[in-house]
DNA sequence: CTGAAAGCGCTTACAG
DNA sequence: CTGAAAGCGCTTACAG
């Protein structure tokens, strides 16, 4: 068959309503399940459309609804496991609710998540979702301008935001570093991201909470920046480990950071666990896999996104209320975590 | 400031028409910087323009030009490691050139793949990506009805498809293999995948050619078959420990089932490399942070989804040249490959 | 129940 | 250089 044959063109309901005898309006009310429409002429339209290959067109229908059923993800990349996850959850509450999703990346750059978020401006997109931004504020004219409504996860910018699913950080990392002081640990390290984003802020101070209530001194030392990747916990591990009395545990901003650290106490020659306990955050597909295991706190990263697509629905729907939506993290403890040296020698 | 008092509706050439006192075809031209318009009515157009916030309707365009400047990149699921970096570069590459990307997850389940791809059409996209598709030989009919340009990437039917991308299989796995038979492992197993996947085909053959190239016997019992993923290679990997002679090498189909082949041969209370040596494919993240670093084929990822992307662009515009393209492999040699414990000892 | 008409916001021949 | 007109493929009051 000659595949030349076919019309250049997909077929409309023009070319339906010709093929069935009937004005474009009944074919559109007919492929709309509209009860206006007599059963049968409705039942002839429907097997013509399906036997002409029929696909309503999306961007026409978009454009005379003005509704477009699309929403627009930001990310700063899809190519980090926690975001991806985060995404998946997205995806598939989108699907569920008809929408398509288009996706982008902002590579960390506020210009170019600015660029990105214009883009879907245009696209006329009914909704976006952002994740991990670091550009906070800087949505609140852009969303007045837009008139779209916005739900950001783990907003990393300090302040508050319309719309936002976001861990619990504060109780989560007081527990994962409750079950570290529990162990025995007195001389816990916090090696953090780089400062001033919202969730490391919040961990720390869970960090601190802890420690507090524990009537554990709070030692500046023990606290080391890296940047939320394996190589920026390995230089602070670095400088940890090289501390006249370092730690005997380790909490970490996120996993990745962990894996870095890992990397470096492994290289200096110490074990986890026996010479020191990790703590990572997010439970990325990873550390399940790391040697030991790995003690982290779980973000249902897959669930956040969901919830975040199912605040987006709500909204679009016409709700007016601000959604602050808090999610308990779950501490899962792995291998990576025991009692301090001292205590085992005891 | 109240926010209702903005008009319900961006912006249209409409608006700016009135607002600067030409016709909306002139407006029109003017943002597209036709050189039709008069320099300084365009400027004016432009200033006002910008001053109203305005954002063309890339639907509105779209249902006029019948060029949406999106494609639809359908993957497995994107919190798949090895996707998630294959759709950064199809993103990265398609916002170069201003196209927008529909993401869809098909979740390996071909029905649902059909349907992503349905209705990728009434979103009229111009073109269409699907990473490691195990669908293949289904997309023909639906393509040619479409009439978009399909490219797939790593493939998983067997058989040939219109355009593709994909990893130089046989090459990159004869020289993974063969780096094991110069370190003098005689006794190497293959973890694949399951079977009739054309990459794991292919990764097969390569491990064959190697053994046949160095004249060393073809031993089916070396032979294990995972899923693709950790689990998989676990159970795999313990009926390979078991054997009488067990292997003192294990090449696997990707990084995912090496993952859970070290975790199975370290319970078994083995070393890697020191008892046995390990190789993955793919490359992933984790490949470095793994106990050993992992030796592994490295799938230029990001690269290969760029290059989908732009030989999606050439067949958008126009070519008909049938595209297969085939890129190589490239050998990571880490850590988790050394001499087999034979040849230690002599 | 059905159709003619208007409109969504653009682009682009066509005529001046 | 500019505007009026037609068209892209839908939806949806409005009138019968």
């Amino acid at each position: 068959m000659n595949v030349f044959k076919t019309p250049p063109r997909p077929a409309s309901i023009k070319d339906i309503a010709v093929a069935t005898g009937v004005s474009h309006s009944t074919v559109s009310r007919a492929l709309q399940d509209s009860p206006l429409v007599n059963r049968e002429t409705a039942e002839k339209i429907r097997r013509a459309a399906q036997h002409m290959g029929y696909r309503a067109s999306a961007v026409a229908r978009g454009l005379a609804t003005s509704k477009t059923r699309t929403i627009g993800v930001v990310v700063t990349t899809i190519a980090d496991p926690f975001v991806a996850e985060v995404v998946s959850g997205i995806e598939e509450a989108a699907n569920d609710h008809g929408y398509s999703v288009f996706l982008a990346n902002s590579n960390a750059e506020p210009e170019r998540e600015i660029k990105v978020v214009h883009s879907f401006g245009e696209r006329r997109v009914d909704g976006i979702v952002v994740t991990a931004s670091r550009v906070g504020a800087l949505y609140v004219p852009i969303l007045s301008e837009m008139r779209v409504p916005i739900v950001l996860i783990n907003n990393q910018h300090p302040g508050e935001f319309l719309h936002s699913v976001m861990i619990a950080n504060v109780e989560a990392s007081r527990e994962a570093v409750n079950h570290l002081i529990k162990l025995g640990h007195r001389l816990i390290a916090y090696l953090g991201d780089r400062f001033g984003h919202q969730s490391d802020t919040e961990r720390f101070a869970g960090y601190r909470q802890a420690l507090e209530q524990a009537d554990l001194p709070f030692l500046p030392e023990l606290i080391a920046h890296g940047d939320g990747r394996p190589e920026g916990a390995e230089r602070a591990t670095q400088k940890l480990l090289a501390l006249p009395e370092p730690p005997t545990a380790v909490f970490c901003y996120n996993d990745m950071s962990a894996l870095g650290a890992l990397k470096r106490i492994r290289a200096a020659g110490l074990r986890v666990p026996e010479d020191i306990s990790l703590v990572g955050f997010d439970d990325l597909f990873v550390a399940e896999y790391t040697d030991p295991p790995l003690t982290t706190v779980r973000q249902p990263k897959r669930h956040m996104g969901r919830l975040a697509m199912e605040t987006l629905l709500k909204l679009m729907a016409g709700s007016q209320s601000a959604e602050h939506i808090r999610v308990p993290g779950e501490l899962i403890v792995r291998a990576s975590t025991a009692p301090p040296p001292s205590e085992r020698c005891r």
